[in-house]
DNA sequence: TCTGGGGTCCTAGGACCC
DNA sequence: TCTGGGGTCCTAGGACCC
């Protein structure tokens, strides 16, 4: 007999913020944000208290949030910080007003990508069927490890626990459930280093009274569309036919709203998965005009062009669609791109093609934020211009008049 | 309260082909 | 002269997620 399907939702406890206490373990118990600055405030600290353990630097010498003048947002907050409204994508200067007394420490990817890495590691040697979802989060299938069906999977889930505390002494919280839809809402119920166990009869009772925005997938915007049509808790989605949210919500989103009011999600747990596109982009300092801050502008694109090119050869991908980004002052977002015969990771031909993006945007208006992309990867060692080549001079094929349009490029 | 950076997926129109 | 439908690729924008 087949066994029911269990799927388990792990969701890291304030990541960003705990790797940086196993440094600062004098800051526990305060509110610490992570965020913001581009500025290594964390180096400015070291500096001025060379020569002594991390540990000893009293948590007076660190910078707070009131001091903190600059574009951002907060990536994580500890659960100190969190009690004043403090939270994760929030302005910094929103932020400061609730809690100026919070200490801000800078991000930093290579300690948290290294922490990421270990605990990830330590669950697939658990249990081998592992997805990614992103830095600090992941689903896992249960089904079929040995005793992943025990208490409904909270035996395995406490020995995962257990097991990354004792490697990284990081909590998580674990959601499990028959899918990653209601795993991944039940991870939440019990943070932080909570278990919950969710079986597909208690959708009612735990899911239905949840707001419509826990649905994985339920943004502001569908949000406001549902609270306009009256619809404020998970329940009163249920509640209406399939027909009436087709109606309003179009064929598949209709169907998959009511599909996830009622729990159901066949999803399977992907533990594979090839990138679609690498970028680059970076808010200014303060907003640039494509004249007057010409030589800031154009420094800044090269060295964009430079760091996707040396993502995608680091990683050993090619692509053939290169596009800019642009964010106006008024937060107004434009893209162009443009797709290329050939594949290509070289930064001078994904700045000479970004280039001509450039040149089809609205340059009058004063820039914040500047991106480029690359994207319709394929692997470097999979020869793909080669491919290309070939198709295009198959001896079957005719060479035809290019039309004159194709000229433009 | 003026809102980062890195992604994925979906939609929709037009070009072009059969 | 007018009328098709299906499929794929390209491009721009937008919603959403971590």
């Amino acid at each position: 007999m087949d066994s029911p399907r269990r799927i388990a939702h792990l969701d890291m406890d304030a990541f960003f913020a705990s790797v940086e206490l196993l440094r600062y373990p004098q800051l526990k118990g305060l509110p610490v944000v992570i965020g913001g600055g581009r500025r290594r405030v964390d180096e400015m600290i070291r500096e001025r208290w060379a020569g002594r353990p991390l540990s000893e630097i009293p948590p007076e010498a660190f910078p707070r949030l009131k001091d903190y003048a600059g574009r951002g947002v907060i990536t994580t907050a500890t659960y100190p910080a969190r009690q004043f409204g403090v939270g994760s994508a929030m302005g910094m200067m929103k932020a400061a007003k609730l809690c100026p007394q919070a200490l801000v420490l800078p991000v930093d990817f290579d300690e948290v990508r290294r922490f990421s890495r270990a605990f990830k590691a330590t669950i697939r040697e658990i249990a081998p069927v592992v997805e990614d979802r992103g830095i600090d989060e992941v689903y896992i299938d249960f089904t079929e490890v040995p005793g992943g069906q025990r208490e409904g999977g909270r035996v395995l889930a406490r020995l995962i626990q257990k097991a990354i505390f004792e490697r990284t002494a990081l909590t998580c919280s674990i959601g499990v459930a028959p899918n990653k839809l209601i795993a991944k809402m039940a991870s939440e119920f019990n943070k932080p280093n909570g278990i919950s166990v969710v079986h597909g009869e208690d959708v009612q009772r735990l899911i239905w009274p949840l707001p419509v925005r826990k649905i994985n997938g339920i943004g502001p915007k569908a949000e406001a569309k549902l609270h306009r049509l009256g619809l404020t808790a998970i329940g009163d989605i249920a509640a209406r036919e399939r027909e009436w949210l087709v109606g309003h919500f179009g064929k598949s989103n209709g169907a998959w709203l009511h599909d996830a009011a009622w729990g159901r999600d066949d999803r399977p747990v992907v533990t594979e998965s090839e990138p679609v596109s690498m970028s680059r982009e970076t808010t200014f300092e303060r907003d640039l005009h494509a004249v007057r801050d010409r030589a800031e502008l154009g420094a800044i694109f090269t060295d964009l062009c430079e760091r996707v090119a040396g993502d995608l050869q680091r990683k050993g991908y090619v692509g053939r669609t290169i596009g800019i980004k642009l964010r106006y002052d008024d937060f107004r977002i434009a893209t162009r791109d443009q797709t290329l015969p050939l594949y290509t990771a070289d930064a001078r031909t994904i700045r000479q093609a970004a280039g001509q993006c450039l040149k089809r945007v609205d340059l009058t208006r004063r820039l914040r934020l500047l991106g480029v992309r690359v994207g319709k990867l394929a692997r470097a060692d999979s020869a793909p211009n080669q491919a290309l080549a070939l198709s295009a001079t198959a001896p079957t094929v005719a060479a035809e008049p290019r039309p004159a349009t194709m000229d433009l490029f």
